[in-house]
DNA sequence: ATGGTGGCCCGGCCA
């Protein structure tokens, strides 16, 4: 089965490229995350027609969140729940291939000194305590999408760049770390260990042609899924040409 | 780089 997570930046302004990316890459599960559309306006026919079960949490202007799936696509969940709901469409689940998974689109930060900042420090919290209170480690789940955190230096292009700022401070990596002592794994580091790989690279100063990125686009799975890996990559062709999004999708196989 | 570019949609906000 092949999942892969991608932060398109407006699907409306992305369709085609996703379309095409479909055709070419054949994933059987995608996280989608910022298709800044309200739920009419999500084209899940589109989808359909090229044999994609489809779907999608959104609020219009802004954030927005989405699974695509051509192995099955069940009880889906949107956000942290009914009973304590999330202001922003950042989150939902469905059940694909007998794999949960969540596409997760974690807010930014902004700054160290924002509410945002805050606010997202909170989410990430409510993440790990919805895995708690609902889910098994032991069973195959997949926590996928746009995390806007760098798990370590290796991850930036420069760290100096970063210091005093979000995707690198010590909070959010620890935010990560309590995913991970849930029994989240970072799962395309285990079949790629090298470092400067990355997913985002701003479309400001040239970044993406001097190979300046970070690596914050991750699919975070339970053991039983790290196990199963068997090819991870990012797929950087995605980046170029026209109209990209400032994301590249990564990409995992895992076996049956 | 208190810049830069690109999405929302036309004045800023957000990334």
């Amino acid at each position: 089965m092949r999942i892969a997570t991608w932060n398109v930046n407006s699907l409306k302004a992305r369709l085609a490229r996703v379309e095409e990316w479909l055709a070419d890459v054949q994933p059987d599960v995608v996280c989608l995350q910022e298709t800044k559309l309200a739920d009419g306006a999500f084209p899940a026919m589109a989808f359909q027609a090229l044999g994609y079960d489809s779907v999608h949490h959104g609020e219009g202007r802004w954030n927005g969140v989405a699974i695509l799936s051509r192995v099955g696509l069940d009880n889906p969940v949107n956000g942290f729940g009914p009973e304590d709901p999330d202001p922003q469409a950042r989150l939902i689940w469905a059940t694909c291939g007998g794999v949960r998974i969540a596409s997760a689109y974690v807010p930014n930060g902004r700054s160290l000194d924002d509410d945002h900042y805050q606010y997202k420090l909170r989410w990430l919290a409510r993440l790990r305590d919805q895995l708690a209170a609902s889910e098994d480690p032991a069973q195959a789940i997949i926590v996928a999408g746009d995390y806007n955190i760098a798990p370590t230096d290796a991850d930036v292009w420069d760290p100096k760049h970063f210091v005093d700022a979000t995707h690198t401070s010590r909070p959010e990596r620890d935010a990560l770390a309590e995913l991970e002592s849930w029994g989240l794994i970072d799962t395309f580091r285990l079949l790629q260990p090298e470092p400067r790989l990355y997913s985002w690279w701003d479309y400001r100063a040239g970044r993406f042609h001097k190979h300046e990125g970070m690596r914050i686009d991750l699919v975070m799975g339970t053991q039983s899924v790290a196990d199963r890996v068997t090819f991870a990559t990012i797929d950087r062709n995605a980046r170029k040409g026209q109209q990209p999004s400032d994301h590249a999708p990564v990409i995992i196989d895992i076996a049956d």
